[in-house]
DNA sequence: GCCAACGTTGGC
DNA sequence: GCCAACGTTGGC
């Protein structure tokens, strides 16, 4: 079974809406910089799978919406570029060592379930946001998905 | 803005 | 390969 990701992105640099707005709806999810992070993107990331969007350092944290992955992983761009924060002096265009992959707009979530209501749940207890809040590309279960959209009022999404 | 958690770097 | 110093994340 494919797996289920939860991504973190902080609203003030690309939020949910930011997604929503760009063309096709879709934007290739930059700026992953940590290993953990890189070879779950790089090495189970498929086109297909579904993606909870996290908002994360601002006034509410919150899961806010649904997107799903419309490519496979590939470099990240944004590493080659010395203008970009993103850039890394160490990749090399032969050897590239931060990957991406594009995302597509799906829905907002009518109610966000805040990360309070999640610290709350018995159910997320085991949660990979409650366990290593850190890790910015996170996996979720089946289980936990179904419980995430019932308690945003959105028993069925379009993906 | 603070600070705890934790990831990364680099000297040895 | 160890580990201290340092940097970053992110909730509060």
């Amino acid at each position: 079974m494919s797996p289920i990701w939860l991504l973190k992105t902080e609203p003030d640099a690309f939020s949910i809406d930011d997604l929503r707005d760009s063309k096709n709806a879709t934007s290739g999810w930059d700026g992953v910089r940590n290993y953990q992070a890189r070879n779950r993107l790089r090495d189970e990331m498929k086109a297909g799978d579904t993606v909870l969007i996290y908002h994360s350092s601002c006034a509410v944290p919150a899961i806010v919406g649904e997107a799903v992955v419309t490519s496979d992983p590939y470099p990240d761009p944004t590493q080659f570029d010395p203008a970009s924060d993103g850039y890394d002096a160490r990749s090399r265009q032969d050897h590239p060592r931060w990957y991406q992959a594009d995302v597509q707009y799906v829905c907002h979530y009518p109610h966000p379930l805040t990360l309070k209501q999640i610290q709350h749940h018995p159910e997320f207890a085991d949660m990979e946001l409650v366990v290593r809040p850190r890790l910015s590309v996170q996996k979720v279960s089946e289980r936990q998905l179904q419980l995430i959209r019932q308690m945003c009022q959105l028993v069925s999404a379009t993906a």
